[in-house]
Parts: structure tokens; C-alpha cells; sequence
DNA sequence: AGAATGATCCTCT
DNA sequence: GAGGATCATTCTC
């Protein structure tokens, strides 16, 4: 696992170094695992699109915890999202996890998803939440000592090179000029969906798939 | 107290 | 590509 200081750092440079990482659930006797291959940072209070913008809610209080704790809350009437909380206590910011590459115990997986093909296990924020059976109860968990961590890659198969893909924040209105979302290009399980992103990219002029 | 909204997913067409 | 599901949180009256 890491220690708790890898948190501390700005919530865009720690959600790209988390690509890549394997986010470990532990349930029972099981590990089920999965590799980071797409998220999305959060920042502080001048962030409009941050969930934090305009200051403590009974609802988002863990941001505003040390970096290094889970931010796990429900939407859309459906879904529980999972974010890992950044930078030092006091200033809320946070990455959202949005989609994993299955490692380990896939059974489990599937027996949560029922029906869905392997690549749709856990390639969404909503649905990998599911498949690793995160619910609201591991708002607030220690990401570094309890049943849902994030552990830095091996040095073996893990260490593969990629390219890191760059964006706007998907499902969101709000500052897309910050280019706050990051993904391993051509990875299968990234979730993909294109308008908002592709609309931001022409409205720059810039280019923002980096593959 | 009531209404609007949403860091989504799924099922159609 | 479009719309419904579904409900906790937040905002407004």
C-alpha cells in the first residue's frame, strides 16, 4: 500500500500517478483486485465542479480529511461512486475512480454484475462500485488499511509502459477547461462516451485525446 | 416541507 | 442516440 504522504500532493498529479495502481477489495477470505486505468481530480474550493466548492456538508465531510481516507457517496438514485480524498486536512479535494481493469477473483465480479460481459465489469464509476461491492459503509475507510486500499504497481507484469490519455471531466458542465480527467489510452476498460468531451475539444481547438 | 438536481447505468430504437 | 429509473442531498420557499 502506500503510505499516507502519496496523498498529500495535488489532487491532478495524484490521479495520474494512480494509473496503473491496483485498487484492492477485501471481502472475507477474497482480494478482489483490479487496476486503476481511469480517473478524474477533483479540486478545492474554486472548484466549481468539486463537490466541496461552497464548504462542509454533512454529505461531503470526508474531503475535508487528511488525504488518504475513501470518499464514497450515492447517486442518481443508483450509484455509489469512489473517490480517493487528497491533500492535507482542511482543503477538500479528491480523485474519482472511474473505471478498473478486473485482476483477480473475477467470479466475484461477475457474481455482482450478473449478465454482464467482462468488459463491462468495472468499466465505469457507478459499475465497478458494484462489482467490488462498495457501498456508502466504506465512506471515510483508511485507503492505505482496511477493506478497500490502493496498492502501488508490481514491479513485475503491472510495470508495463502506457500512454496517459488526457480530458474534461465526464457528466460535467462545469470547467471543462481543466482538463481533469486521465485514462490509459487504448485500454479497453476505460469508459468511453464522447459528446461533452468531444464538444470541449472542439471548442479549444486543441488537442485533447492523447490515443 | 417540497422541489430540483445529479461525478450513472441500462434498455430500448 | 434518447429516455427512464430512483433517491439522497441540497436549495428554496
Amino acid at each position: 500500500m502506500f503510505s499516507p504522504e502519496f496523498y498529500l500532493g495535488r489532487a491532478d498529479r495524484i490521479a495520474r500517478r494512480l494509473l496503473g495502481c491496483v485498487l484492492v477489495r477485501v471481502l472475507g477470505a477474497r482480494i478482489v483486485a483490479g487496476r486503476i486505468v481511469e480517473t478524474e481530480a477533483y479540486f478545492s474550493t474554486n472548484d466549481p465542479a468539486c463537490h466541496a466548492h461552497r464548504g462542509m456538508t454533512e454529505r461531503n465531510r470526508v474531503m475535508f480529511e487528511q488525504g488518504g481516507v475513501a470518499y464514497v457517496y450515492f447517486t442518481y438514485g443508483n450509484h455509489y461512486l469512489l473517490n480517493a480524498v487528497t491533500g492535507p486536512k482542511g482543503r477538500p479535494a479528491a480523485v474519482l475512480i472511474r473505471a478498473l481493469e478486473p485482476l483477480d477473483e473475477l467470479d466475484l465480479m461477475r457474481a455482482n454484475r450478473p449478465g454482464r460481459r467482462d468488459l463491462e465489469l468495472t468499466s465505469g464509476p457507478g459499475k465497478l462500485t458494484q462489482a467490488l461491492a462498495i457501498t456508502g459503509k466504506l465512506n471515510g475507510a483508511d485507503l492505505t488499511d482496511s477493506p478497500v486500499m490502493i496498492a502501488a504497481r508490481n514491479g513485475g507484469e503491472d510495470a508495463t509502459r502506457f500512454r496517459v490519455g488526457r480530458s474534461g471531466r465526464i457528466g460535467i458542465r462545469e470547467a471543462q477547461d481543466k482538463l481533469a480527467r486521465f485514462y490509459i489510452a487504448g485500454n479497453p476498460h476505460v469508459s468511453v462516451r464522447g459528446p461533452r468531451v468531444a464538444r470541449a475539444a472542439k471548442h479549444t481547438g486543441k488537442p485533447q485525446w492523447a490515443g
